[in-house]
DNA sequence: TGTACATCAGTGAACGCGCGTTCACTGATGTAC
DNA sequence: TGTACATCAGTGAACGCGCGTTCACTGATGTAC
C-alpha cells in the first residue's frame, strides 16, 4: 500500500530529471539539450540517468508532453474565469496566454512550434497534448457559433476544403460549421505565425511595439471571427 | 583587366562551398550543418574551406541571405507575370510560390522562419534580403489600395498601433495606410504561421488535404485584404 | 524477528564519434623589374 | 622574356571539446520464508 522509499525516490529523482532538463532547454534550446548535461547538474554519473530514461530521444518526448500540457492549462487557466458570453473577450484571454507563455519560456515554445530537432520524430502519442490548446481555441469558436455570432465575411468553403478539415474538428469541436472551423484555424495560424515572427526576431526593427501590434492582430482576428455581438 | 585563372578558381570554389553546404542543409538542417562535412563533400581538407569562409557562422550567414534572395525571387518572379489590375491573382501567385519554395526547400525555409540557430545570431546586412519577400507582398497590397480597393473589416489602428508600424512601412511601401498595412501583416503572419504549421508536422492527422486548405486560406485572405473588386 | 537471496540505484571507465579551429609547412601561381 | 621574390591554396596533424550509450561492478534496499 504505502509506496516504499525506493518508490518515492524514484519519482522524485524522475521529476528532478524532467525539471533539470527543462532548465536546460530553457539556456541552450531543444536542439542542444543533453543527456549528460543534465546528469552534471544533478550531480549524477551520466551513466545514472539512463535508470530513469530509456534515451536522449525519450527525454525529449517527455519534455514536449510537458509543454504542451502547461501551455494548455496556461490557455485553459485564461479563458475560464471570462464570462462564457464575452466571446471576444475569452479569445482575447486564450490569444494572451499563447504569448504570455511563449515570451516567458521561448524555447519551449520553440520546441513546440519551431523547427523539429533534427534526427528526432515526435510519436503519435504527443498528439493529445498538442491539441488541447487547439482545442481551448476552437470551443470559444464554437461557443461563439452556437450563440448565434457569425464571421462577417467568411468565404464558404467548397467541398474539398470541407472534407480537408473534417478530422480536426472530429479531434476538438464537432458543432464546428466548415466556415467557422476554417475561419478558426486561420486565427491559429496566424497566432502561431506571429508569436514565432516576434521571438525568432522577424518583426525586429519592423515593429516597434510589439504589445500594441498583436492588442490590434487580436482585435482585428476577434472581428474576422465574429465574436462580437 | 582579365580575370586571373587563380581569382577565376577562387570565385568558382565560393560557390562550390556555398552549393555544398546548402546540400547539406537540405539534408540535415541548419543546427547541424558543419564546415568539416562541406570540406568532406568537396573532397578538401578541413582546414582548406577557412581560406574561403572565417567561420561557421559566417557560413551560415552566407545561407542565411542566399536563401532570403532566392525565395524573394521566386516571389517576385510569381507575381510579375499576372495582370497588375488583378490584385488577388497577385497575391494568390505570392502566397502559392512561399509555399511551393518552402516545400521544395524545406530545410532552407526553417533557416529563415524556424528557430534560429543555437548561438547564431544573424548579422544586421541580412535584413535587407529578409525584407524582399515582404516588401514584395506588401507591394501588393498597396497597388490595390491606390486602386482604390479596401480591406471590407479592417478596424482602424490606434494611434499606438500606427506609430508601432511605421519602420515596416519605411521599408517597405510608405503608400500604406496603417489599416490596410496592419492588414498585410497579419496576411504575411498568417502565411507564415500555416506553412510552419504545415512542414513541421502541426497539421498532421489533422487536416487531410493540405492543397484545398491553403487554396482556402489564401482566399480568405484575399478577401480580408480587400484584393477583389 | 531474523536471515538469505534477489532486485535495484548509482559509479566510473571506456568506446567511438564528430566538431571548430589553429598552425607550420609545401608547392604552385602571380608580380615587379 | 627571364629571373627573384612575394603571395596564395591546400595539406595533414594536432588541440581540446562534448556527445550518447554500454558495461561490469559495488553497495544499498526490498522480499520471502
Amino acid at each position: 500500500m504505502a509506496p516504499t522509499p525506493r518508490a518515492v525516490n524514484r519519482a522524485e529523482l524522475t521529476r528532478a530529471i524532467l525539471d533539470s532538463a527543462t532548465r536546460q532547454l530553457a539556456e541552450v534550446g531543444p536542439a542542444a539539450l543533453s543527456v549528460r548535461a543534465v546528469a552534471r547538474d544533478l550531480g549524477l554519473a551520466s551513466s545514472a540517468v539512463y535508470r530513469y530514461v530509456d534515451s536522449r530521444d525519450e527525454l525529449l518526448t517527455r519534455l514536449l508532453v510537458r509543454s504542451y500540457e502547461t501551455l494548455g492549462a496556461a490557455a485553459e487557466g485564461a479563458v475560464a474565469p471570462i464570462d462564457a458570453d464575452d466571446h471576444a473577450g475569452r479569445f482575447a484571454a486564450l490569444a494572451h496566454a499563447l504569448r504570455g507563455w511563449a515570451r516567458a519560456h521561448p524555447h519551449e515554445y520553440a520546441l513546440l512550434y519551431g523547427t523539429p530537432v533534427p534526427g528526432y520524430a515526435a510519436p503519435a502519442d504527443t498528439v493529445p497534448s498538442a491539441m488541447r490548446i487547439t482545442r481551448a481555441l476552437l470551443g470559444v469558436v464554437a461557443d461563439a457559433q452556437a450563440a448565434g455570432l457569425r464571421p462577417p465575411t467568411a468565404l464558404e468553403p467548397g467541398s474539398a476544403e470541407a472534407a480537408a478539415l473534417e478530422p480536426v474538428l472530429a479531434m476538438t469541436d464537432p458543432r464546428l460549421r466548415p466556415a467557422t472551423a476554417a475561419r478558426g484555424l486561420m486565427a491559429w495560424a496566424n497566432l502561431v505565425g506571429h508569436v514565432s515572427q516576434e521571438l525568432f526576431g522577424h518583426l525586429h526593427r519592423g515593429v516597434l511595439d510589439y504589445d500594441a501590434h498583436f492588442a490590434h492582430v487580436v482585435d482585428q482576428l476577434s472581428d474576422d471571427l465574429g465574436l462580437r455581438p
